[in-house]
DNA sequence: TCGATACATCGACAGATGTCAATGCGACTG
DNA sequence: CAGTCGCATTGACATCTGTCGATGTATCGA
């Protein structure tokens, strides 16, 4: 990646317009990119539906394999990375690891790309 | 094997949950995926926000190139990608290709993943 | 205690992605 | 008309990503 944080704001001896006031930083760039990343992926934007769409709010990854039709160790990898993004909670209960959507981070994102 | 692209909405004979009404279908989460997936990348989230920041709400490449710290192939092929997502629009002026920022198709896939 | 169940992790692999230098293509300028 | 400037496209490359089968680890039930 290395992305080599440039000291923006350069005057760039423009050609048109300065661009570059209260854009995001890089540090903040990435913290919203990594929670859009996540939901870049049709099969994770599919698995959180399927869960926020649940009766109970909730499906543990069982329920969420037929229905996007892969298999368990690649639901689970998704849900790890919906949960590492923060749109997804994790709670173990006996035998079963049970998934919520949380859409907190997606809105915050959103917001701080598009504050209007 | 075995994976056999199961036709959801199957009971599963469930654990939990039956998991699977309103939930998007394949198609639609494709379309959500793919506006996420445009800002799932540090460096568009920051071309996106520094050309909504700017004063006149455009900018052109050669703007752009300075403060994300690459070339200039890439901040363009960056720009395609947000343009073929329906986040940003170009227009051509001249010798310079204005681009500004569009934040319809991020609030409705926002809100077709999240209704609420 | 033994087997079955639910899930995570590992190792591997094909395909996608971000990046650059080199080049091509219009549009402006002298 | 020739040269320059802004931008897109191409080709190449290293890395990341999605997927699977195999395996490991708890937990529950008999």
């Amino acid at each position: 990646m290395t992305t080599t944080a440039t000291l923006l704001l350069q005057p760039v001896d423009a050609c048109c317009a300065p661009a570059g006031e209260d854009a995001l930083d890089a540090s903040q760039a990435e913290d919203v990119a990594k929670v859009f990343k996540a939901l870049g992926d049709p099969t994770r934007v599919r698995l959180l539906s399927l869960i926020a769409a649940s009766p109970t709010g909730e499906a543990c990854i069982c329920d969420l394999t037929a229905p996007v039709g892969l298999s368990q160790p690649t639901v689970s990898h998704h849900m790890k990375q919906l949960v590492d993004a923060g749109l997804a909670t994790r709670e173990q209960r006996g035998k079963w690891a049970y998934y919520r959507a949380d859409f907190a981070a997606l809105t915050a994102s959103s917001r701080a790309l598009n504050p209007a």
